[in-house]
DNA sequence: CGGAGCATTGAATTGCATCAAGGCACGTGG
DNA sequence: CCACGTGCCTTGATGCAATTCAATGCTCCG
């Protein structure tokens, strides 16, 4: 898989896809299953004390920051086969939530850290999704520093191309589960403004709006020359 | 040591400090020593065969990612004991250059990953230097995302206090090793900017410019309180 | 009992006034 | 000489307010 096609569906950074067999017993072996039958509720709260991490099974959720007063940064939408839960001295950094009815596995973190400890081919595939994390997390940060409102929305658009769960190749429709002021809160701008980025697409006759939630994307070449790689 | 105090030394961020001295002997042991003596040196660049991951023992070091024309986000301002090198497909994802005169340890990534695979206890350090870096750069990402300029700049100077290199607590004095450009292009912002930004906050009597290269913390809280924690 | 039509509510969209940041040009100082 | 600093003008993004749209639940009728 080319990292260049944004068309091709992101399987490498399914930590599920990266495990043997055997590796997907034991790392199911320690975890409990939830179910989030609704959209909007917390997985869990910034400063919470951190007990576990959680792999999305199915649905979607953010993880976000809370500033004082109204501001709110989201740092990542996460799909199916994502990992969650970064904390930092024993208190979870972010607030998690769902977009979607989801089911999350829940993998305390006593159990987690003796299997890696003793398991260290399984750890590799922790380190690498940490890895992949990462990049991402720092291609978020040239997408809002080095782009215009625009442009982030091109770039978001492309990243749900990525998923199986938000894009469908044959039709060409995104899926956006979440609201614009979410979309907003994670590009760093106002729904506004993510409104008439989108607006402006479509008059240039990039994307089509079927919905609010739904949107046909007609030039994906032309998309992917006004967004980050 | 608080989080939330930044101008305690934050030494969790060094690698070297989680090792045991066995566990040191063993990185070492895989590790050659480069020595850059200018400031401006390329380490690697964006896109190059990824061999290696790199140790800062003295030195600083900027890693970045150029767009195509002259746009360049720099993604982190590096210190002694971080650990640089990210890369995706056997590529390095970042361009590496040398800020001041460094001494680098060089891991190359097969030793490294032999390594790692039969010490279970030395890779949960890097585990938790991945989550440490993660958590850098979303704090980054919102620095970006929900500040203005002048905030900014306040968010990059308390960074620079949380390393013994760059802040002595005794005079309060941030050494700024690197130009204008460079924190512009940290911050997502031009020179100006930043120049605007120091010229507000010193006739808000929170700084003085002692030089370009060395300024004078004068309100410790005050700052604080414009940045993000 | 099921379904069409209507009401209600929150979200999405648009126009307009304002403002902070960017770009350019020039001056300054180590 | 190169990097830093400053003034002036332009521009794109924001905030507010008004309007349209869409999804949901409800009622009423066949």
């Amino acid at each position: 898989m080319s990292p260049s096609d944004p068309t091709a569906a992101n399987d490498d950074s399914r930590l599920d896809r990266l495990l043997t067999p055997e590796e997907q017993a034991r790392f199911v072996g320690i975890a409990s299953t939830l179910t989030f039958p609704d959209r909007g509720q917390p997985v869990y709260h910034e400063g919470q004390l951190a007990d576990a991490l959680y792999f999305i099974e199915r649905g979607m959720v953010e993880t976000s920051c809370q500033a004082e007063e109204g501001e709110r940064q989201i740092v990542a939408f996460l799909h199916p086969g994502d990992l969650f839960g970064l904390f930092e001295n024993q208190r979870y950094v972010n607030t998690a939530r769902t977009l979607a009815p989801a089911l999350l596995l829940r993998l305390p973190l006593d159990a987690l850290h003796r299997l890696l400890a003793e398991d260290a081919q399984l750890q590799l595939h922790f380190l690498a999704k940490a890895a992949h994390d990462l990049r991402r997390s720092q291609r978020q940060l040239i997408v809002l520093g080095r782009q215009d409102v625009r442009r982030r929305v091109a770039s978001f658009l492309l990243e749900l191309v990525q998923h199986h769960d938000t894009y469908d190749p044959d039709t060409g429709i995104v899926a956006l589960p979440m609201s614009r002021t979410d979309i907003a809160d994670y590009l760093a701008t106002t729904a506004e403004s993510v409104v008439r980025a989108l607006t402006l697409l479509e008059k240039e006759g990039l994307i089509q709006r079927l919905s609010p939630k739904a949107i046909r994307l007609l030039e994906l070449k032309r998309l992917m020359r006004l967004a980050v790689f």
